[in-house]
DNA sequence: TACATATGTAAAACATCTTTTACAGAAAGA
DNA sequence: TCTTTCTGTAAAAGATGTTTTACATATGTA
C-alpha cells in the first residue's frame, strides 16, 4: 500500500528518526513504511496520522480504491 | 482498539460469515476483531471500511484520541 | 425433535509487523 | 579531510495478525 508519509513528514521538517521517536517506534520502522516494505499496524497508522495532522484515509492510498 | 464493525455490519444485515466472505478473511477473524481480541491489519481495515461504506477513522476508535 | 444458521472460543501453524544490532552511502558544514 | 546528520538496508528474534480445524451454545423453524 502506498502512502504520503515522507511528504507529510518533510512538510513538518522531521527526520525519520524524529518521527520515529514521536510515534514510539524505531527509525527502521518508519523507513520501511515510507518505502512500502510493509504496512504499519492499525495502531501505528493512527499515531502517524495524528502526528502528521491528517487522517489514515488521506495518509494511505488503498490502491484498489484510490489508485 | 474499539470499533463499530458489529453495529455497521448489522445495519447492512450481514452475518459475520457474510462479511468475512466479502473481505476475504475467515469468520473467526471478523469475530475476533468485533470482540477486540486484536486489531486488523491496515489492509483489512480499509476493506472493512469500504464494505461497510464508511472510513477507517469512523470505523475504529483510537482510545488515546477519541475515547 | 431434528435441522440450519449465527456466534463464541481454542490451539497450532503460518504470515506479517517491529525491534535490535549492525554496516553502508549521501549530503552538508567545519 | 573529518565529523555529523540523514537515509537505506539486512538478518535474527520477538510480537502481533490470520488461517485451519474443531467443538460448543443459542436461536428459529420445519
Amino acid at each position: 500500500m502506498e502512502n504520503i508519509i515522507r511528504e507529510r513528514r518533510k512538510q513538518g521538517h522531521l527526520s525519520q528518526e524524529a518521527l520515529a521517536k514521536k510515534a514510539n517506534v524505531t527509525r527502521q520502522t518508519i523507513n520501511a513504511i515510507e518505502n512500502a516494505k510493509y504496512d504499519p499496524s492499525l495502531a501505528l497508522a493512527f499515531k502517524l496520522a495524528k502526528i502528521l495532522e491528517t487522517t489514515i484515509d488521506q495518509l494511505f492510498i488503498d490502491s484498489k480504491e484510490n489508485g
